[in-house]
DNA sequence: AATATGTTTAACAAATTTGTCAATACAAAC
DNA sequence: GTTTGTATTGACAAATTTGTTAAACATATT
């Protein structure tokens, strides 16, 4: 009765609707081209989904919730705030080289409809991300491990160093004449690299 | 003939189409709403542009061509180098407070036509801005002057940390509760917070 | 005033893209 | 093998968007 293994087609759409989407930021891929890539027909879009609209918004919205996901699951552990640091570069790093173009999207998204903003806190999820992550570093910056600095500029920081190449990545890519391979390990080498520039001491091995 | 101050309708298309692209985001917005906005007849966009695409291509590359010069002005100067990025950041975040999704928009023009990267090169005039800014790294690190850093990470750091406030605008308002006001606060804030993080003392007054 | 030149307009045509539907294929259950 | 429910297909309709054109309009030149 078709519900095996969790459809298989419906399945299929929505990986490749991912692909486009985030990995290769086709940000307007029509319904052919996704059908085409995928290899089935293109009204199986409309079957599963009603609209392709419907599609883009769950294929994001599984992604966010991902990101939420980990974010919460990092942050509210017990683990020293530098190792959660650590943790999320490597999460978010990681992550970024499968779906370069996912943080350009939710922002695209949100500049269509400002009120679809609340989906996007990753940083509400029972207790307030920003309000752990604000303490964790007001006992940093107490206990001298830290220089003194916002919340917000800290997470822009952090944030701005981890995801800008990836979002800027053609870009890097042309100026500093990195290829596929050179561009990974110029982000694998981020991790430390940001690490340093935060906390002014080695990420230790 | 009728060429007076720059063609008056010509010259208010554009600056509705950069408006809307570049200021408030909409990266598809149609010909009619752009003509709407401008309150001139649709047709006078095909009149004056033939296509929408060429309408976009010229804005887009008007504004990049102003980042190359004020790029290239600014780090082929005699200044000394924390006077360079001190300027240079004072550059780019007033730009993207005007402009803010300028950055996405080039990033999802070269997504879309990767042989178009050339014209995206706000390195490439002459002397390569590369290399300039290379040989300045290099003999800040020799003086002791910053900690030793590779071009293409001091770059990211640099330009994620300037650039990324803008791009997730959206992103960050809403996780810290900023309203236009404070969020243009912060900005001004973060060319002090930003040359703090990267030479690790304050930016002269 | 007549003419020429450039600008603007509304109506139309073409192209693109999304969405619907009835017919068909398929697989499991009876 | 027939029934039943779901999956798939191609053809079609509707909607959206872009691009074209001929005529109206304005302004300057002769």
């Amino acid at each position: 009765m078709g519900n095996d293994l969790e459809n298989q087609t419906e399945e299929l759409i929505k990986q490749t609707a991912k692909m486009l989407f985030f990995t290769k930021g086709h940000i307007n891929a029509k319904t052919q081209e996704i059908a085409d890539e995928a290899g089935v027909n293109r009204a199986l879009i409309h079957y599963y989904f009603r609209s392709r609209d419907i599609l883009f918004e769950q294929v994001l919205q599984e992604e966010l919730d991902h990101t939420k996901h980990y974010m919460h699951r990092i942050f509210t552990s017990k683990d020293p705030f530098k190792e959660k640091v650590s943790q999320f570069l490597n999460t978010l790093i990681d992550r970024m080289i499968d779906y370069p173009y996912l943080e350009n999207f939710m922002v695209a998204e949100i500049m269509k409809d400002p009120n679809k903003i609340k989906q996007f806190h990753a940083f509400n999820e029972g207790v307030k991300l920003k309000d752990i992550i604000e303490a964790d570093l007001k006992e940093e910056i107490v206990a001298g491990r830290l220089k003194p600095i916002k919340i917000e500029h800290f997470m822009a920081n952090l944030m701005g160093m981890s995801a800008y190449p990836m979002i800027a990545k053609p870009i890097m890519q042309s100026i500093f004449g990195f290829d596929e391979i050179a561009y990974k390990k110029f982000l694998i080498e981020r991790k430390r690299v940001i690490y340093k520039s935060i906390f002014d001491e080695d990420l230790p091995s």
